[in-house]
DNA sequence: CGTGTGACGCGAG
DNA sequence: CCTCGCGCCACAC
């Protein structure tokens, strides 16, 4: 089934489902890609899979911004802000913006 | 088929 | 709280 697809195309499908004001690590999204331990593979297709989706959404483990992010971790606050996401520093409380779509 | 690599994760001190 | 180090797995060459 999603087999089918590489473990790049599911992260890709995934990043692009997160909705507005959530966020979620890159651990989760490897593990719901099929691969819980693949989270740097998350990361390498983040810079170069398609810088049209929303990664702002996408943090590490501690809601910590990435660092190669278009404008440094300023410019990926920045985007945050326009979900809906005010932070301060460069860490977002991920304990109250982290989502699960198995949640549902 | 072998090697390198990375916007990570987590345990240990 | 911090730093250090290993593991981890898909993908490019």
């Amino acid at each position: 089934m999603n087999q089918r697809l590489s473990f790049k195309s599911e992260v890709i499908t995934i990043v692009k489902s997160i909705p507005r004001g959530r966020l979620m690590t890159y651990g989760q999204i490897a593990a719901l890609a099929g691969n819980p331990g693949a989270a740097r593979i998350v990361g390498g297709i983040a810079h170069f899979g398609d810088t049209s989706l929303p990664w702002q959404r996408v943090v590490n483990k501690s809601g910590y911004l990435g660092s190669g992010y278009p404008g440094g971790r300023k410019g990926h606050r920045k985007a945050l802000e326009k979900d809906g996401i005010y932070i301060s520093g460069f860490r977002a409380p991920i304990e109250s913006l982290i989502w699960w779509p198995k949640e549902k």
